[in-house]
DNA sequence: CTATCTGTCCCAGTGTCCTAGGACAGTCGT
DNA sequence: ACGACTGTCCTAGGACACTGGGACAGATAG
């Protein structure tokens, strides 16, 4: 679990980590039970303060991605999902609305545009489906 | 051109029209050549300061959306797009995964995910479609 | 129990975003 | 030329986001 912070980019550190936390838990590159590195280490490797990951994972956690156990550690959540069915379905709406208006301002077509999507779809999939086979000789953590 | 503003939403006044005027060019409500509100009026209309109708249109301008003729007005622009196809492609991608990522999260499945998408694009296509019909009674500034 | 790990709360400093008002420049009709 | 309109630049204050250090509470190994 290797995190990159752009000090440039402006874009908080703290949100940084969490798209890559995000993007890792979607792709099976971190696994549900499985620990995130604790916070003064990762602060200290990524020279920034406790209360910049602490931020990251509060974050998280709010968004039903991890479980925080104070003295213990923060976990991957499997199966999460703390919103009801009319919240999620409103959450990838607007997710999805800003995509499709961004792809006309773009000038992509729908063809082009489904074939990303199918093509995204595919690769967190198989990514995914890899971790899962690795998982085999690296056993995770068991609650 | 109705917009609406939510004070209590916390999402910067200027972001908010923002995204208004680009979901209402992807939907055919504005129309290429089509002059937004001035600035000044609309100010005074939506109760803010003519310097943050001002940010929101120098913001639609730099992502080619709108153009801004100092002395004359703000239009809307047709068949814009600034940016090199892979410009393009990578805002895209960013934004599809983005999405692709939350739909991981929230449990959403491919079907379910590609249903909505399909559901969405078209909606704005019917939407666009509608407009083009009205507009022949109602015909637009021709630059 | 003690030491050391875990995360948490509180408070302060710094910077930046957001909004706003005054003054200025370009366009157009009279 | 003048006045009324257009958008623009400069500057400033209030609010908040981001980061950071000190002190605290729960968990665990010795």
């Amino acid at each position: 679990m290797i995190f990159k912070i752009d000090f440039k980019s402006g874009k908080p550190v703290y949100l940084q980590l969490v798209d890559q936390i995000r993007y890792a838990a979607a792709s099976g590159v971190l696994r549900p039970g499985e620990p995130l590195p604790t916070i003064r280490p990762l602060a200290e490797e990524l020279r920034v303060n406790r209360n910049t990951i602490s931020k990251a994972y509060t974050e998280l956690e709010s968004q039903g991605i991890i479980e925080t156990i104070p003295g213990k550690g923060c976990f991957l959540k499997g199966n999460n999902t703390p919103f009801t069915k009319g919240v999620r379905q409103k959450l990838l709406l607007t997710e999805i609305d800003e995509a499709v208006v961004t792809a006309h301002h773009l000038q992509v077509d729908r063809e082009t545009f489904l074939a990303v999507v199918n093509e995204r779809l595919d690769y967190f999939e198989r990514k995914a489906a890899d971790s899962e086979d690795n998982s085999k000789n690296t056993p995770r953590r068991t609650s």
